[in-house]
DNA sequence: ACTTACGGTAAGTCATGTCTTACCAACACG
DNA sequence: CGTGTTGGTAAGACATGACTTACCGTAAGT
């Protein structure tokens, strides 16, 4: 999840998105020069949020599903945790609290 | 998004996420001071991921749910495009692509 | 084989962010 | 009305990270 912090890399997470694609092709679409956007594929695969497949001299990116899944995972469960809290501070004061 | 990169500041949703609390008893569960966490609650709040409310001399800091059901739209938004694209190829080979 | 395109890596610069200590304001309680 | 507790802010040290240019290996095509 920290790997999605930076902007440039939500940036790239979104345009494989929309299908896989070499480097060039991401880097195309992206202020930033080329060796930048090796960088922070590096930093997505080490994540586990993309893998790249060699194709030639082409190497095709595409985003890791599962990754992606887990990321939500964790929304699920912060936003179930959150609720629950706020049922369970929702009985204590319809309980009487005194306040 | 781009809050919840650091790892302190996920540790702090997550404990809030447990129940609203105020910033001592936070920081008393994490290895920094307690300005650390004041300024990490400063973000969380400037993202909106976090409301306080004032009481007495102490600041009860509450996780903000719709911020958390943003995130999770994010991760939707990104995984439903994903399946889009991996579909939209998978009829592409269905249909007698050349390759 | 030579050339060209693609992409990963190294080195270096520069900005950003995180943490600390020190200080100050505000509310409650004796 | 002083005293203690709570918490936000300032200043500064320090690390981390993002970007650039330059370079090198590798595969494809003529």
């Amino acid at each position: 999840m920290a790997a999605l912090a930076d902007p440039t890399r939500r940036a790239i997470a979104e345009s494989l998105a929309k299908g896989p694609a070499p480097v060039s092709q991401i880097a195309s679409n992206l202020p930033v020069s080329r060796p930048a956007v090796s960088q922070h594929l590096k930093v997505l695969s080490d994540a586990g949020l993309v893998t790249a497949e060699p194709q030639g001299t082409r190497r095709i990116y595409r985003l890791e599903p599962v990754a992606i899944a887990a990321l939500r995972d964790w929304c699920d469960r912060l936003w179930d945790d959150a609720l629950a809290a706020f049922a369970a501070q929702a009985n204590l004061i319809s309980n009487g609290e005194s306040q």
